[in-house]
Formats: structure tokens, sequence, C-alpha cells
DNA sequence: GACTTCGTACGATTCGAATCGTACGATAGA
DNA sequence: TCTATCGTACGATTCGAATCGTACGAAGTC
């Protein structure tokens, strides 16, 4: 894709994500992982790593015979420069548009607007403990 | 792409979102408009549009010698569609996490969080008029 | 009528993500 | 030691988005 709309595909999205899951993880972690919920190569899952590591997203390091693979960048960090992309491409920039969106989409409980009511108002909640 | 993180790539949303901004709409006149902001062949804009057709984004009919193409889905159902899947595949589903992240990559004005609050307490700021 | 212009028709190509297979070295049991 | 297993190495392939070119009919212009 010479365009893309978003910096990583669906299948680096979700290997990336069990990486910052597992910490420290191998292959056949994140493979014994990503079939659970659906069938893969185990060498399809390696080769996307492979791919992780050249962009920068994972580094990794010899650890006997196998390699350990570990998230170079934060969920934050990456989350970030993805939706950035959509806000620009697909919301025109417009931070109310996008969250206009959000909310009709999933209807939240009050729970829920409460809690991204205190984020809007800058308390961090992601700061667990 | 096989495993896509959004149904539409770059130059197709924006290709959409001219149609939507002109209404009927010609590949002369969305090419135009692209080229103000980059160069792009006549005919990759004429390919992308018939591409959407046949996705049902876009409906067109023959008008004299040319065709007029009108969008088939409205703004706010495909930027629904988009958004909801960065939702599940880059935030795991969870709002708040999305919401968090949009506030701390773009700060925004006191202006931008009272709109924002308004919007997730339900009233609509898009009924214009 | 000849010439230019406009727009479509119809591919052809490129590129990256995604997918998988085969070959082969290392390791662990029997 | 022989063998089965594990993991990497190294492509090969597929597919869709994105990109563009050439050919050709319409319509206007002189």
């Amino acid at each position: 894709m010479r365009n893309p709309l978003t910096p990583l595909g669906g299948t680096e999205m979700e290997v990336l994500r069990h990486v910052w899951a597992i910490g420290r993880a191998t292959v056949r972690d994140v493979h014994d992982r990503i079939r659970d919920e659906r069938r893969i190569a185990y060498t399809t899952v390696m080769t996307v790593m492979k791919n992780l590591a050249e962009k920068g997203y994972l580094s990794y390091e010899r650890e006997g015979q196998s390699y350990v693979y570990t998230a170079k960048r934060r969920p934050q960090e990456v989350q970030g420069s993805v939706l950035s992309g959509i806000l620009d491409k697909v919301f025109g920039g417009d931070p109310a548009s996008l969250v206009q969106t959000l909310v009709e989409s999933d209807d939240l409980s009050e729970a829920d607007r409460e809690r991204l009511r205190r984020i809007i108002d800058g308390f961090d909640d992601t700061t667990d403990a």
C-alpha cells in the first residue's frame, strides 16, 4: 500500500499487542496466543515479528538458541500515532467529530461517560495504584 | 492486504471525503481538488472512484457523456465503521483508552474540552441550525 | 472536414502486508 | 548414536491498494 491509512496492518497490530502483554516474548509465545483465536502459521508470526523489528517496533536478542523479542515502543506511543492519522485523514483533524462518532457508535453507560469526563478534565486514570 | 486495520486505504478515504464535500462529483472535480494538494494522475482518481463504487461506497449515473458520482454512505456511517475497527484492534475495545490517548496527543484548549463534555453528555452539536 | 480537447475503457505495474513451505542446524530423549 | 522436535533462515506467493499509460470515441472549434 503506497498510501496507507495506518502505519501498521491488522496482524502487525495484533502481534504487537501480544508482545506488550507478554513482555519478553518468543515467536512461539505469540503464536500460541494468536492461535487461541484463529488459525495462523508459525512462520507467519515469525515474519511479522521480523518486519516489526525492521520497522523499529520491536527489538530482539538472542537467548540461547532462539530469539526473545521486546517492544521498543510503548503502547500509548504507537496507539497515538495510529489515532492521530485517523483523526486527520478520517475526521479532518476535528477531535469533537471523532468523539461524537465514538459515543454514537457504541452507546456508553453512565459510568463510561463519567470516566470519559474525568479523562477529559485531565484526571489520568491510567496510573494504576 | 489480507487483514487490514481499516476497510479503506488512505487515497480511498481522501477521495470519499471530497465526494462528500462536493455532493455530485465527477472524476474531474475530485481530481482537481486533490491536485491542489498533491500530484496524482487523473486515471488514478478514476480507478479509485470505480473501486469505491464496486465496494458500495459510491454510486454513479451517466450524465451526458460522463459519469456523476454520489456518496452512497453517509460520513458518520463510514467514519463509525473505521473508528470501531480501530477501537477494537488498537485499543482493545476500551473507549476510555482511546479518549485518553486522544487528549494526550493533541492537547486541547478549554473550549475543546467543554465541547467534548457536552458531546459525551449527549448534546449533539452536529445538528446545525 | 481536420484538429484539439475531454472523458472513459482497459489494462499493466508496483508495492507492502500477509501468508505459508521447505531446508537445515541445534537440542533433547530413547 | 539415532531420531524426533524445536526454531530459525530464506524465500515464494497471494492479494488489494495505489499508481499510471495508451487507446479510442464525444464534442466542440476553426
